[in-house]
DNA sequence: CTGTTAGCGCTTTCAG
DNA sequence: CTGAAAGCGCTAACAG
């Protein structure tokens, strides 16, 4: 085995051609005052001789990175992936490059992770925040060093901050509608920390819904927690001991009313007969479900390839970030047999 | 607005408490001889400057750069999105970085992706091939500078990248015995591009375990496809329209699988009495589906923590990356309804 | 335990 | 269109 092959650098091409390395450096970029001949020969040389620009060199000198970070609650939820290879495709299409972290949820995590992308000298950031994120004193670094961040889904409000997500309150609200206009009178919701938009939003939506069709907010029809499929199976069993039952539940996200149907159909729940479903997130399993779940979706690809873009477009072209305050990205009700209780012949 | 503040250097630090730059150097990382207090002395003054190091410049003088980079065919998947989750874990707690990308299941993409990876310096590399890959030249660059390659699930054989995958031939053949035992005289096999390990193994897995079997294996028996929901159910056509059905059915991936019965489901057929169905992947759509998938579990989350666990500890200890060359992690037959001929009492 | 010095490889004035 | 020269901020000998 060869020992690893000596790092050739542009003063090694420099010297091959008997130029300097300054002419180097522009061959090897778009400079424009650069004679096409020479620029060719250079490029060659560079093929040939193996060399391999030195980013950090390069960086060190032009302060800047061209890093784009990432930090979100989870890598691995279907949304949060879908929204990564979206802000991949992008990234990568402008030559940037890109840092991904998770915060596991932990405003803890979501600190030490936004002092690691300062550190690192990201060109900017791109965050959803953690479920139990308090405030977001973490990212004022970023705005001192002029540094932007823009927030997608999970955003908090700030004026330094953009922010992009859909409209949560409406969504829900218009799902809930959906629910008493199927004839359900006790809707039960199922929801996520209200330090988080996207849950709280859902929330008020829901709550307005009764409100406009006279139906009084009941507050133990209202649960809280995280989401998950345990959590789901667990108010399946709350609901299974009430003595008096919800004829609708909606739920703030698919993976957790996904669970909830499954253990109260093992239970010989009828749905939508006996309890109407809905959710929110279109996750895969909820086209998969018997009956199959109605719910909201929204693009979670879009919304990083929107995030990314703006994100980009600023870092290039400078455009001003704080025209683009607060985008708020479509989001569509999809109606399923979960939830229709009215019209059974599907 | 402010302008962004002015970064300070440890000259800034040195000149401040009057000591050299070499000792603020020091006093900011874990160097053995230094007085513990200059070193907290450093440290204060270095938060109460807001000074933040320039990885560019440590990594220009100390010629490694702290990234991980990660080239996987794609982001959302679940599976994969489960191993970039483990790997960012192990990564994010060695104190590396992580780049990532996706080669969006192209050969031509994975160069160029390779290639960037390369250019900016990463110290090590995890890669899961594309689906149309045929060669792994663009990986030469890294042996020749002595960058570690590892490779994980889509695998290739060669004696400088260790590789970490299950035994997909065994699993295969395991499954497909499942279904024989169950009665299934007449099994079809649904698989990927046979370049990749994961899918010609599983299906040289099933061909041994019909042979085993003195069952015949019959070539329009098995079909190959990209394995996406809509391959599955334009499978499910095809199985509706043949003269002789099968009457089990393996499948490589659990999305395949899932939708191709559903469509099938859709039209009348018995699952499992006319077919009984083996996936593999233990997608969350598989115990979701109607009868519940029997399938293949294995641990993404896991495999992308041992990958990150290998290559972060020959960088850091110097580990003999040789040593570990091809790891076989464990998978296991999940056994559900969509495979239960003879007890049906489930 | 601390200081001096050199240099990592690149880009960018400024001059020609 | 090309060259000379300086310097980005840090670390690692080496010397004391």
């Amino acid at each position: 085995m060869s020992e690893p092959e000596k790092e050739v650098t542009i003063y090694d091409i420099a010297k091959k051609l008997n130029i300097s390395a300054a002419t180097v450096s522009r061959g090897l970029k778009d400079h424009p005052g650069i004679n096409k001949n020479t620029k060719k020969k250079i490029l060659n040389a560079a093929a040939e001789m193996g060399y391999r620009s030195n980013s950090f060199a390069s960086s060190l000198r032009k302060k800047h990175s061209n890093i784009i970070g990432v930090i979100v609650p989870r890598l691995n939820s279907n949304f949060m992936s879908d929204v990564i290879a979206g802000i991949e495709k992008v990234v990568n299409e402008a030559n940037y490059n890109l840092f991904i972290s998770q915060s596991l949820e932990t405003m803890k995590k979501e600190v030490s992770n936004a002092k690691a992308m300062f550190n690192n000298r990201v060109d900017g950031l791109l965050v959803s925040l953690a479920y139990d994120t308090t405030n977001i004193e973490h990212f004022e670094a970023f705005v001192n060093r002029g540094i932007p961040v823009i927030f997608f889904d999970r955003v908090q409000e700030h004026d330094q901050f953009p922010s992009i997500f859909i409209d949560n309150y409406k969504a829900a609200y218009n799902i809930t509608t959906h629910l008493i206009d199927q004839g359900c009178k006790r809707i039960m919701h199922i929801g996520g920390s209200q330090l988080r938009n996207v849950y709280s939003d859902r929330f008020n939506g829901y709550k307005k819904a009764l409100e406009d069709h006279n139906i009084p907010f009941e507050k133990d029809m209202a649960i809280i927690n995280n989401l998950s499929a345990n959590a789901g199976s667990e108010t399946a069993q709350l609901i299974l001991k009430m003595p008096v039952r919800p004829d609708g539940v909606f739920v703030a996200n698919d993976i957790c009313a996904v669970s909830c149907m499954q253990t109260l159909k093992k239970e010989g729940v009828k749905i939508p007969q006996d309890i109407a479903f809905a959710g929110f997130n279109n996750d895969p399993t909820a086209c998969v479900i018997e009956p199959n779940l109605t719910t909201i979706d929204y693009k979670g690809y879009e919304m990083g390839e929107v995030a990314a873009k703006i994100l980009i477009g600023h870092l290039d072209n400078h455009d001003d970030l704080h025209q683009t305050h607060s985008l708020i990205l479509r989001s569509e009700l999809i109606i399923r047999e979960s939830s229709l209780k009215k019209s059974k012949n599907i």
